[in-house]
DNA sequence: GGGTTTCTCTACCATTTGGTAGAGAACTGT
DNA sequence: ACAGTTCTCTACCAAATGGTAGAGAAACCC
């Protein structure tokens, strides 16, 4: 059973590019299939529907998501703030290097939500151990209180909106060169310090 | 020349939800001309193209959003972080009850640049004098130092993400009702607070 | 070498897409 | 009452859509 042709991977690569730049209902198996550089047929012998090929497609953009970010966990120093610091640049990561795959995510809400299980299932538990540790920080003096739920959430807004609408950024006099991103990236640790520092 | 039938307008409003909460290519006129329940082709009498009424939908935008911020920047308080709050909520009230007003800025990247003039030389002004003031405020010192232009296209970032992805932000583990938006909007008001207030 | 699996292809299909042509109501000003 | 405009409709079209059927290479195992 084991594959002899990359074409698979291949397929799932450019289509997750595809999809995230574009939007799933606006991409059709023919685009994909010439990007890719391949008969459409061969779109379907791989995945059975198109359905089907965003679901994979999520799933893998969920794993590549949850291994960065859980590696970027592991190794993060110990002090709260500069920890925080640590996993929201690591997020950025991808993002910054494949606005695509963030662009997915804001893709989700398009979608059957069963067909984002294989998404929502991997990264629902890492914030939640986000949430849980920020709470118990908390309380223990060393972040100022806030309701962390709601941190987070305001976090993954502004990575997402940030990852995937560099047009529209522009649209407010932005420029979305990687310099750019990179100030915005600061901007946003230095926000998040200001407001955790305890007082 | 004058409008006899109300017609023109509602599809102009439907449009705008389905195209907002779904994407300009996922909508087929189709779907929008069933949804106000009418021919498609009374649709294509109104507006001559698709290309065209996306135009349309993207300027009665601009226009209805510019509209709001002009009149809170007008009547905000003079302390310049009161007056931040009140802008800030001032574009999240539209966001809030309707974010598929949002949701069409976020399209914008997926068009060509000429089809979002119309947005875009509505909006550029009004960020730029945000932009102008705020810098002025800080050489007074009146907020604390840094890059008002960054700092302007992060708020924005973050009031479309959040107006945008309420299912995303699921997958996150918050929720999405009136309350969690108010929640976050007011922490990002703290957010922004902290992070301005002079030292 | 022969049979099986892996892999990609051409040919085709029903449905949906954005858009055209033009008929016919219904309201307007005179 | 009548002419002209405003407004919506049915009927149709070429192109693109997701998907099926099945043929033909090429690599694999024996």
């Amino acid at each position: 059973m084991a594959r002899r042709s990359g074409t698979r991977d291949t397929i799932l690569e450019r289509a997750t590019d595809l999809f995230g730049l574009r939007g799933f209902e606006a991409v059709s198996l023919d685009q994909i299939a010439a990007d890719v550089g391949v008969a459409k047929q061969t779109l379907l012998y791989w995945f059975p529907s198109k359905d089907d090929l965003i679901e994979q497609v999520l799933a893998a953009t969920a794993a590549e998501l949850a291994v960065v970010v859980e590696a970027a966990i592991r190794s993060a120093p110990d002090d709260p703030l500069d920890r925080i610091e640590a996993v929201v640049k690591a997020v950025f990561r991808p993002a910054v290097r494949r606005p695509a795959l963030l662009g997915l995510v804001r893709e989700i809400g398009r979608l059957p939500s069963s067909s984002s299980d294989a998404l929502t299932t991997r990264v629902q538990p890492l914030v939640a151990r986000a949430v849980q540790w920020m709470r118990s920080e908390m309380d223990a003096g060393r972040l100022r209180s806030g309701d962390p739920s709601v941190i987070v959430a305001l976090v993954y807004a502004t990575v997402t909106g940030i990852a995937t609408e560099p047009e529209a950024l522009r649209a407010v006099g932005w420029n979305a060169d990687i310099s750019g991103l990179r100030r915005l990236r600061d901007e946003l640790v230095l926000f998040l310090r200001a407001a955790l520092t305890p007082r």
